[in-house]
DNA sequence: TTTTTATTACGTATAAATACTTAGTTTTGT
DNA sequence: ACAAAACTAAGTATTTATACGTAATAAAAA
């Protein structure tokens, strides 16, 4: 069983201290190298593979969610373990979308703090137990697709004018022109020729495509 | 400050004991009836209804997700913390998708045990970290959706013949006619027709009607 | 075995959408 | 200020869809 090589992000140094210390007491897992803001965490990083970045929120330069989400592009290979002492919603989600393995808090306990390493360097998740209120919460309430790590954005080979991603939105809720007319408040005409105009550019002929091809470009 | 009032269910008096004593030591949390199966938890709940019911999955006559999903049709109001000693997927994701307020493992500390009936108490959800893994694999892989409590199956007022649904789910596909009918091998004019019939038989005039119908009637 | 229901499909008329073109008016970028 | 792009909307021909009615088989229920 190989050590863990583990990255520390965090902008004080005695809270990388301490937990360096915490670690290093474990056999089988290795504190690598240190960064104290989230670019030289990326830096660091580059250079020096680690199993595992223990990564803080807070940070001068570029912050822990900024990090996770470079992270998830250019090393994807590297797991993420966030550590925040917040447990607002707001992280909580942004840390997950970002593309996070898992997310602690500060005063979680050595013995979690051991347990959640291990989990995420094994290539599973782990988020407390507070966080997971927070996750279920948004998850048992149909807001569970916002909290999906979102997926990086598709480069569209099409631009739309603004008119015209108003009327596809429309015609996504399959509308028909003449409501879409009507709330818009243009003339059946316009809507039309809108509607014409955005389906020759995504080269689509009917609504089946058009919002598979939708779907394709994360529009939908 | 009211107190919590508990409804036990476990088919092990050596373990309902052991909880009771645990709770009673808690001011503000008072146990007011046991049941030793899940037939009997449900009775129980209707004479004397409590603020949560701690109930086993595993247990004679109905087990524990059949109890959870009873009481949110029957007691929507009385919260349910599931106790399970399994960590598997399959019990975590059937309560949940039965409308469990919380999930622990009867492995939880004390604390954990008094912070997570607190918390479903209070209309809040509590799920033990081990758990949160299993719950983001499933949530994290785009599977949230089967992750969702099953909402209750609604008894439709209109009935569909074989070919009417699926011609239906060829329509909420967004297909039009033509391909329809090339689909199932009949004539355009035929699928027009069950089109035709089928949204008479629905009350809708087009497919946004449709689509919110089927959405409605979780056809979607 | 009747009777009913389902499936098939044609005809016809009307309404809507599609596929353009042209063109006047705003808006916006430089 | 001037050109380019965006928004507006009319005209027209063609294709689909809607809204029926009618009616022939096939299958299922009485």
């Amino acid at each position: 069983m190989n050590k863990i090589k583990v990255v520390l992000a965090d902008d004080h140094e005695l809270v990388r201290d301490g937990i360096k210390a915490l670690l290093e007491d474990q056999s089988g897992i290795e504190v690598i190298d240190e960064a104290s803001n989230g670019k030289e965490a990326l830096e660091v990083i580059s250079r020096n593979k680690p199993t595992v970045l223990i990564v803080d929120i807070r940070m001068p330069e570029m912050n822990g969610i900024e990090v996770v989400k470079e992270m998830s592009t250019h090393h994807p290979d590297v797991r993420t373990l966030v550590l925040s002492m917040h447990d607002s919603e707001e992280y909580v989600v942004q840390s997950i979308q970002a593309g996070a393995d898992g997310y602690l808090l500060k005063g979680a306990s050595k013995d979690e703090f051991i347990k959640a390493l291990n989990k995420v360097a094994s290539g599973g998740k782990y988020f407390t137990g507070d966080v997971s209120a927070i996750i279920m919460n948004n998850f048992v309430n149909g807001a569970s697709a916002t909290l999906e790590p979102k997926k990086k954005s598709v480069e569209l080979p099409f631009k739309l004018t603004k008119r015209e991603k108003q009327i596809l939105s429309l015609v996504l809720e399959l509308k028909n022109n003449k409501d879409i007319a009507e709330e818009l408040e243009i003339s059946k005409r316009t809507a039309e020729v809108h509607r014409f105009n955005l389906m020759k550019k995504l080269e689509v002929s009917n609504l089946k495509e058009l919002t598979d091809k939708a779907r394709e470009y994360q529009l939908i």
